[in-house]
DNA sequence: AAATAACATCGTAATATTGCTATATAACTT
DNA sequence: AAGTTATATAGCAATATTACGATGTTATTT
C-alpha cells in the first residue's frame, strides 16, 4: 500500500500531524521566522533570503497558508503575507496541551 | 532534484523540522498517547491498540527513538518502550519558544 | 530439542514530498 | 502597445514515506 491510514486514527492525533506536517520542513519553518519580521513578506523576498527559487517558495506558501497559519492580501501585483495570530495561538495550545498530557501519563 | 536542501537553512529550522517531523504521522501521535498511558509498552500490545501491523509499528517506534523520545529496556524477549521525559520537555521547550518568538515578531 | 512469542529486518509497491525550469497570468510602467 | 514585475501553475525528476507480507533472530516454554 503505502499510504498513510487516517482513519483508523484519532482525530486529535490526525488534526496534531498535520500541523506538524507543516512545521516538518525546515524551509516553511524559515518562511515563518522571516514572515514573522513583518517587514518584507512578499514572495519575491521570501525566495531570496530562504534561497529557493519563487516557484518553490510559492509552493510552501501554499501549504502553509491552506492550513491557515498565513493570511494575504494583494496590492497590485504584490500579495503580502502576514501571519494569522490567531491560528498560531491555536497551534501553539495544540502542542502545548499534547505534551503536557503526554508528560502527566508519564510514570 | 526532489530532497530537501537542509544546507540552505539555519540549524534551528532543521532541528525543529526534524522533530515536527515526528510528530507528523497520526500513528505516532497516536503511539506516544498510548505509550504515556504506561501499561502496555510492547511493540505487540501497541500494534494492536493503533490497528497496524507489528513491522509497521516497529518502524514507527524506531523512528520515535532515533530522535530521542522513547527510551527501551529489554526483559527477555520483550521490549519494553517508555517515553524519554527529558526528551519531551526539550521538544516542549523548542516548540513553545518558536510559537512564542514568531508570535512576538508579528505586528 | 521443538514449539512459541516478541521483535527486527528485507524486499516491495503505492504514494507523497521537494525542488527545479519553463511558461502562463495579471498588474503596473514607460 | 510593449516591456517589466510579481506570482502562480504545469510538468518533471529524484527521493522519501508508509505500509505490508515473508522471513530472520533471540529468548522463553514445553
Amino acid at each position: 500500500m503505502g499510504v498513510t491510514k487516517r482513519h483508523i486514527h484519532p482525530m486529535q492525533a490526525n488534526k496534531l500531524a498535520d500541523y506538524a506536517k507543516v512545521l516538518s520542513n525546515p524551509a516553511r519553518v524559515a518562511i515563518l521566522n522571516y514572515i514573522g519580521d513583518c517587514e518584507g513578506c512578499l514572495c519575491k523576498d521570501i525566495s531570496e533570503k530562504i534561497m529557493l527559487s519563487q516557484p518553490t517558495t510559492s509552493q510552501h506558501l501554499e501549504v502553509i497558508k491552506k492550513v491557515g497559519l498565513l493570511k494575504s492580501k494583494f496590492e497590485g501585483k504584490s500579495q503580502y503575507y502576514r501571519i494569522n495570530v490567531d491560528k498560531l495561538n491555536e497551534l501553539k495550545s495544540l502542542f502545548q496541551e499534547f505534551f503536557e498530557t503526554t508528560e502527566a501519563k508519564c510514570c
